[in-house]
DNA sequence: TCTTTTTGGTCAAAAAACGAACAAAAAAAC
DNA sequence: GTTTTTTTGTTCGTTTTTTGACCAAAAAGA
């Protein structure tokens, strides 16, 4: 608490739930706080005055409260926010309104994963770009996602295994010093259940569980309606949980690993080896839609939702939302999670559980990190 | 928030932080509500008039501050509460003073499966026999465990498959009528957690997994120092995990369990397996402490170990401490279930990682009661 | 021994929140 | 279509609450 006195408190925790929740009504912020709409109006009016929120002039008010007068909303204002998510092999960013309303965004191909300066000096060129075509002269925080672990406490990547040209670096102070802004850094699962958890499947689920398959699996916990990061920052690394009976060599050394059996590259084998005669290369998981490469999506999620069974009966999530290419790439691979799911979780955890897909798609990273930019502001 | 007044608001919280925390100066109050010392002052003052804390007598205090005058302990004065532990076949009753400190318990033999009416009836006389024997004529609180999961909105108890004697009944009701005093019920591997939690292994890290080994296996998560139970209150089911490879038929009609190869029962059966000739039913965990014994524990261990290495990648906490029958059954036990953690989970989650036995043993769950009912009044 | 540091305690002055009042805006009742 | 009910935003005098300054006490360090 550094807040002095007793109206810094106050006034510090109204900002906080305006910043938290989209549209409150002073009405709300006394039922909240426990202060009188006295109280609350004359700590409002200094916000307003202060142009630290403004008044919402739509008239959207739910009749959730029933009759009575409708409040009007109260939103943070503030500069607008980007968001970059390094993929293993893109790069994506984005400007949005400090609400996390999209302005504009743009994607490169780009071998993220070896090149991490250049994958640096791309993204800040990019967010530099976008500044100019959107006339975005103030930014008020950048949050960026990677696709590894990232220390808590000191802001460095970790796992050697992957991410081999990132080791050590603080992606961080790197970009804060190209971009001249602070720069917040999550893991990449971490953003993407941020963004299902504000915009997407997570809306209405305090606690879910988000898994990102794409070439790496990782997951993500969403518990009490918060970011769960784990003791040391390191929550989610599920992808080299071993599984029973495989021997796929994975990265990290390791056979059967969930992620060398289940991932694009697995897929994408599997679809080439069963459609001979064309381009390995050329092949993605859209190229195809016939009924083998429905199955062996099937399967793959089949793969992926058994495991997660296990890590449901320990969490008890009302949700598992499926991220990712593989997420995204058609109802097989999240049914046959689903599936899975249904069949190894026990009967009363899986039926207070949906399993969906991510409703942003592949975006969901990219809105995760809009989302923590927007909200990174104490 | 229901106390209207911000008196009463501070007065709540600073009571709240005094019953939290065993032990706690004014300065420590001021510090931790971000109040003046004069008004923390005022409100204590008042606490102390209305015998809600009393000051503590003892000159400890810790030199962590450095120099300086040492600041009297506050602590809350209350009635003495009584924990209740159900187990597979024993009735574990005690009773504690408003701290935790334990006054006296008792404990029988019998089946809790089957009977629920005459467990509780049972509980109800035992905790009788114990208030009159040490003179507690009231109660302030009383909190029980039992060995399944406890709906969390309803407190009905839940699994069909196990404690078919207790389904659909509410304990807390039941025992509640029976004993005179509101009892809160709570599943026995989420007491056990918050056991070791106040006044075990793990007074020294927020982020941890409880595992009771005991006839079955449960689990129950402290993230960020609070108990966890979970989207519906289900959290830490993870003794119906799948174990690949094996077949050994489970009480919940599938096969391979963890709990079906990880148990009291099925480490008995080994043994009685490799000691021939002599009694099944006279055969304990403790009757023989030769190597062929030791290698049963280990090798369970390292299988249990195995299964909540993932949990860990997934949580990554800073401790796994066993608890339950096995857990306090010998090293062998808990060394298997570090060594396979540690092989198996992730290098940087493994080297954030204690694995250690209950520091109360096969009493965690009861002292975890006696703590939840004496934190229980708000 | 003397200084420094931290604590518990007191009181007037300042700050903050409350409660009561009123107008406004919508839904519900008539 | 009008009236009633409900909920909200707004203001202001009153009351409550907190602060800030001050002092004595109790330890640790010079």
């Amino acid at each position: 608490m550094v807040d002095s006195t007793p109206r810094q408190r106050n006034r510090t925790e109204m900002l906080r739930l305006i910043r938290a929740g989209q549209g409150v009504t002073r009405a709300d912020l006394a039922r909240s706080t426990g202060l009188s709409r006295s109280a609350v109006q004359a700590i409002v009016s200094g916000l307003l005055s202060e142009s630290q929120v403004s008044e919402l002039e739509v008239e959207e008010k739910g009749p959730g409260t029933g009759s009575g007068r409708p409040g009007t909303l109260l939103v943070a204002v503030g500069d607008p926010v980007a968001g970059i998510d390094f993929g293993h092999n893109h790069l994506h960013v984005a400007i949005a309104d400090s609400f996390g309303r999209l302005i504009g965004d743009r994607r490169i191909e780009i071998d993220v994963d070896l090149a991490a300066e250049e994958a640096m000096n791309a993204a800040a060129e990019l967010l530099s770009t976008l500044r100019a075509e959107h006339d975005v002269t103030r930014l008020q925080a950048v949050a960026a996602g990677i696709p590894g672990p990232v220390d808590l406490a000191s802001g460095l990547v970790q796992s050697p295994t992957i991410l081999s040209g990132w080791v050590g670096l603080s992606p961080a102070t790197e970009l804060g010093r190209r971009i001249g802004v602070p720069v917040r850094i999550e893991n990449d699962a971490a953003l993407g259940a941020l963004g299902e958890l504000y915009g997407g499947a997570g809306r209405n689920h305090r606690d879910f569980l988000y898994v990102k398959a794409s070439h790496g699996i990782g997951a993500s916990l969403v518990l009490g309606g918060d970011l769960y990061r784990g003791g040391t920052g390191l929550a989610g690394e599920i992808g080299h949980t071993h599984l029973g009976g495989r021997t796929e060599l994975c990265r990290c050394g390791n056979r059967g690993c969930l992620e060398a059996v289940v991932s694009v590259a697995a897929v994408i084998d599997q679809i080439a080896h069963t459609h001979p005669g064309g381009d390995r290369a050329a092949i993605t998981l859209e190229s195809f839609t016939d009924p083998i490469t429905e199955r062996i999506l099937h399967e793959s999620g089949r793969i992926l939702g058994q495991v997660v069974s296990d890590l449901c009966n320990l969490v008890n999530p009302t949700a598992v939302i499926i991220g990712g290419e593989l997420g995204a790439a058609g109802e097989a691979f999240v049914q046959g999670a689903e599936q899975a799911i249904r069949r190894y979780a026990q009967p009363a955890t899986a039926a207070a559980l949906v399993v969906r897909a991510a409703e942003l798609g592949n975006r969901a990273e990219l809105h995760g990190a809009l989302a923590l930019a927007a909200r990174a502001l104490v």
